[in-house]
DNA sequence: GTGGTCTCCTA
DNA sequence: GTAGGAGACCACA
């Protein structure tokens, strides 16, 4: 829970009540079960619920828990022997419903919280504490006078069945004080229904006006001499007592010992299928259309779930005979079948393509003045499309040319700031006249960029987001179409061949291809920067990738909700946009000097072994070039060739050169210490000084959100998810990573996170208690499987172990793990064998994954990001067991991605939180962050970026298996790991 | 110059 | 056996 949450907290045990009490009194199921509260009860819970997924509209809960009372007595019971006693027993027809209530809350996958000795009230009270402490909002979903005393800036309340707001003036005006003394207003007035005293003859009225005159009770009981009025004196004299007692029952306490964080009442994706199988039990036939139409589940594949009412046979009504009584909303007709959000956004998708463009239309902004007024438009519509226009793609070095603005489908303009006349040949000539100045149009759009009620809609906008960031314009409330098409499509079409850029997005959904880039630019040696092209073909140009960007966003969009994946887009894609420009945009430090020096070690070395290679061959040749040194090695030296490659060459892999070298042949081995040398040289050493920024002096590499099906990030220009760690040779070049000076690097990685995933969704008791108990999990895989102990278990033993943990998550096949291992492929089936003996929850995980993949289409991680593999269909066996295999691996890497993802998103706040805003995330490496801190800050900033890493799957999922993060500091990149 | 192939670096 | 990016070579334009 953090600034800018919002906790709804659902007063659960008070609806249960209203609800009976307002809605027909006999709504029974089939079966004569009394529902008519659960029914009001999940159709309150589903309407608030969806507005959490719908942020255009209304308050949005980050943070959701429903509240109950746990029993009569609590501890005001002590207080005041009477409190509540006049209560009478709740009817018949309720009893049955409270349990219903709870496994509603339950089906709907939220927090049910009740505590022993504590009304719900107090639990709520505690809690909206909690949630302002951290920074939060709260809505207490109720509309009980009782929980307004909590009513206040940062909480409010909301009577769902009024579909009301209740804040500060919505009290003042309904009791005649403020929020704050509506503990003291009760105290006076009492309350008969729960048995409070109060003070006889004074009402709510009067109870205002007296507090209103004296400020509060107890200056009010000290002066109550001062009272004109007789009864009202003696009264309140006389029972000044009660009046006491009376303010401390109806005072909140808001230090109940709660048991649950405020953070695991996160709100998670629904789970349409469980939420499904208990509406159907309920009969509620509308409720559950809805909920399979906005999860994209079957209804018809959903059994009712098997539903216990705890007070049994008394909890049924009598036998209903001929009574055929309905699902209490089985009444409402069916008549919004055409506007199911999968409709919906079908539809807006077929309607797309039949809508044109006109690049005549767009407008190219020269003055301020008419900036400005797009600007309003903007906020009129509330959309503005994005982009810019720049001299180069690394957003780190690029400067503006113009940028675009889109606010409706077909109105669109350019702003171009610095472009030049292409006339002056050599010189390129001068400014056009008539540009805004670039700073006078970052002034005119920043409070737009920054203000959340303007959607700021782009097409990559990483890019854009960064470039702003640099020129000092901050980004607020944004959406990427191409992070949504990811969201939705990641690994449809063969071989990763959907692209999610705009060009192929227009294509697809908009039956529409914008003008390429290189027809302005021209490509190739006669390339020129964008603000070398003429106004005109620019303004066409530009403005249309923004209006293609508004109208792809009016598609994409709404398929988000129609396929349940809104929650995967908001928490794990769109919240990392600026956690990733900022890691960007800090770059990591590099030392030019080692990379030089390494570069020459290098060089001197393969110039040695080179030397070497060309005796042993008796000839110079391209070294580097496979297909010369297969015709030296096996051609010409007539070695015994291994496997060949797929165009029929002879394979020189480093397995190959390793077994000739084996077998006693001296070239391969030089080849392989040649090939090993260089390649550190030219990929990595001479390489990554050329990307050292030459502003900052540090290199940024550049993370790519929507690139991988399963939803790890990768990186390029420069890579630096691949820098060297193997070897010491190859390690030398992370000692070239450092931190400035007075700063440290600190390494946090996972330890094993994909295969605690593994055990914790394939449900394996033995992995799961190896990793809560914390012991080598490998060794443990040996000694179930070959039947050794660990202690002084063979090292061979624990390897094998492990290659096969490791082909596990990889969809195992005997072959592969034949090849790892270099045993024949018999011996590895045979592993294969006893492992899935030995593990039979993992054979029906990879099954269920494979069944799944082949029924949908696609496989989910655990937070409901898909991966798509249509081609798993595939009659050709191969291409079928290679779909097969990413599938079964796709959930297991994707999931660990999703909870690096969460850790990333929540790491920067955290840090700022325990005062470490100088401790800055600079890398991910799939399982591991490097951050730089100062050096007096790296010891408390290690814990509390294990702290994020370890808990980031809560409180959405709570694993079943403990993360466990090892972090450490030190100068260098290969120290700190 | 562009694209395919091969190889090799990472998790 | 999964997921990536990049450099060198080489054939093609």
């Amino acid at each position: 829970m953090k600034k800018g949450d919002h906790l709804f907290l659902v007063d659960g045990s008070g609806y249960i009540f209203r609800a009976y009490h307002a809605l027909p009194p006999l709504t029974r199921k089939s079966d004569g079960l009394p529902v008519g509260a659960v029914a009001g009860f999940c159709n309150m819970l589903w309407k608030l619920l969806q507005s959490a997924r719908d942020t255009d509209v209304g308050v949005t809960p980050t943070h959701f828990a429903v509240i109950f009372d746990h029993s009569s007595k609590t501890f005001r019971n002590d207080l005041y022997p009477e409190y509540k006693a006049n209560r009478s027993e709740p009817p018949e027809d309720l009893i049955p419903q409270f349990g219903l209530i709870r496994e509603a809350t339950r089906a709907f996958d939220l927090p049910c919280i009740e505590l022993p000795g504590f009304e719900a009230d107090d639990l709520i009270a505690t809690y909206a504490r909690l949630a302002t402490e951290a920074g939060g909002e709260t809505t207490i979903v109720s509309s009980d006078k009782d929980l307004m005393q909590l009513v206040d800036g940062s909480v409010s309340m909301y009577d769902p069945m009024k579909d009301r707001e209740i804040r500060v003036p919505e009290v003042v005006e309904k009791w005649g004080v403020p929020p704050e003394k509506m503990i003291d207003l009760q105290a006076l007035t009492g309350d008969s229904v729960d048995n409070v005293p109060g003070v006889p003859g004074i009402g709510p009225k009067t109870a205002a006006q007296l507090l209103e005159e004296y400020g509060d009770l107890d200056t009010l009981l000290a002066r109550a001499s001062e009272i004109k009025q007789n009864k009202r004196r003696e009264n309140l004299i006389e029972f000044a007592d009660k009046a006491r007692i009376s303010r401390e029952l109806v005072r909140l306490r808001t230090d109940a010992p709660v048991e649950f964080q405020i953070d695991t009442f996160e709100l998670a994706p629904p789970d349409g299928p469980k939420l499904i199988g208990f509406l159907k039990a309920m009969e509620f036939s509308t409720l559950t259309r809805r909920v399979a139409e906005a999860t994209g589940a079957e209804v018809a594949e959903i059994e009712a779930a098997a539903v216990e009412v705890e007070t049994g046979e008394a909890a049924h009504g009598p036998d209903m005979g001929a009574s055929t009584a309905a699902a209490p909303d089985a009444a409402t007709p069916a008549d919004d079948a055409g506007a199911t959000p999968q409709k919906l956004a079908d539809r807006i998708a077929e309607a797309a393509p039949a809508q044109t463009f006109d690049r005549t239309a767009y407008v190219c902004i020269r003055d301020l003045e008419t900036l400005r007024a797009w600007i309003d438009d903007a906020y009129e519509t509330g959309l503005l499309a994005f982009d810019t226009e720049t001299t180069s793609l690394d957003p780190m070095q690029a400067e503006l040319c113009g940028f675009s603005l889109a606010t409706r489908p077909g109105r669109a303009a350019y702003v171009p700031l610095s472009h030049k006349s292409g006339s002056g040949d050599l010189l390129g000539g001068g400014v056009i006249e008539g540009q805004i100045a670039e700073k006078d149009a970052l002034d005119a759009i920043r409070q737009v960029m920054a203000d959340p009620s303007v959607l700021k809609i782009g097409q990559n906008l990483k890019y854009d987001w960064l470039l702003m960031y640099r020129l000092g314009v901050e980004i607020v409330s944004c959406d990427d179409t191409m992070l949504i098409s990811y969201v939705l499509d990641a690994g449809t079409g063969s071989h990763g061949t959907v692209s999610h850029g705009m060009d192929a997005l227009s294509e697809r959904w908009l039956g529409h291809a914008p003008i390429p880039y290189k027809e302005l630019t021209g490509s190739g040696r006669n390339q020129v920067t964008f603000d070398m092209v003429d106004l005109e073909r620019a303004t066409a140009y530009a403005a249309e990738d923004a209006d293609v960007t508004l109208r792809l966003w009016q598609v994409l969009k709404p398929r988000l909700a129609a396929h349940g994946l809104t929650s995967v887009y908001e928490r794990l894609e769109r919240p990392l946009i600026p956690v990733i420009c900022r890691m960007e945009h800090r770059g990591i430090e590099v030392d030019r000097q080692i990379l030089s020096r390494l570069s020459g070690d290098f060089a001197q070395t393969a110039a040695g072994i080179e030397d070497e290679i060309y005796q042993l061959a008796g000839e110079r040749f391209t070294i580097g070039s496979p297909k010369q040194l297969g015709e030296i090695l096996f051609g010409r030296m007539g070695l015994p060739g291994g496997s060949k490659t797929k165009t029929g060459q002879w394979s020189t892999s480093a397995q190959v050169l390793e077994d000739l070298a084996a077998a006693g042949h001296e070239l391969p081995r030089k080849i392989v210490d040649w090939r090993q040398v260089t390649k550190l040289k030219s990929t990595y050493t001479d390489a990554l000084p050329g990307y050292i920024n030459p502003e900052t002096k540090r290199v940024h590499t550049s993370y790519a959100m929507a690139s991988t099906t399963t939803g790890r990030l990768s990186s390029s220009e420069p890579n630096l998810q691949n820098i060297p760690v193997r070897t010491a040779e190859g390690r030398k070049i992370r000692t070239a990573f450092i931190a400035p000076a007075g700063a440290k690097l600190i390494s946090a990685d996972y330890s094993q996170i994909e295969l605690r995933v593994l055990a914790h969704v394939a449900d394996i008791p033995e992995l799961k208690k190896a990793f809560a108990d914390g012991l080598d999990i490998h060794a443990m895989t040996a000694s179930e499987m070959f039947d050794v102990p660990v202690e002084g278990m063979p090292a061979e033993v624990r390897r094998r172990a492990k290659a096969i943990n490791f082909g596990i998550i990889y969809g195992i096949s005997a072959f592969g793990l034949a090849n790892q291992l270099a045993i024949p492929r018999e011996e590895a089936s045979a592993y294969i064998k006893r492992y899935f003996e030995r593990f039979p929850g993992i054979k029906d995980y990879m099954d269920d994954t494979k069944a799944q993949a082949r029924a949908n289409g696609y496989v989910e991680t655990i937070f409901g990001r898909r991966a798509h593999y249509p081609e798993i269909r595939s009659s050709n066996p191969q291409l079928r067991a290679f779909n097969e295999r990413a599938a079964i691996n796709a959930p297991i890497q994707g999931s660990a991605a999703d909870i690096i993802r969460r850790a990333m998103a929540r790491m920067d706040e955290a840090l700022l939180n325990a005062g470490l805003d100088d401790v800055r995330m600079l890398l991910q490496v799939h399982d591991e962050l490097i951050f730089e801190a100062p050096e007096e800050k790296v010891e408390k900033a290690i814990p509390v970026i294990c702290h994020v890493m370890e808990n980031a799957a809560l409180p959405a999922r709570n694993l079943s298996v403990p993360l466990q993060v090892d972090a450490r500091a030190a100068d260098n990149w290969d120290e700190a790991h």
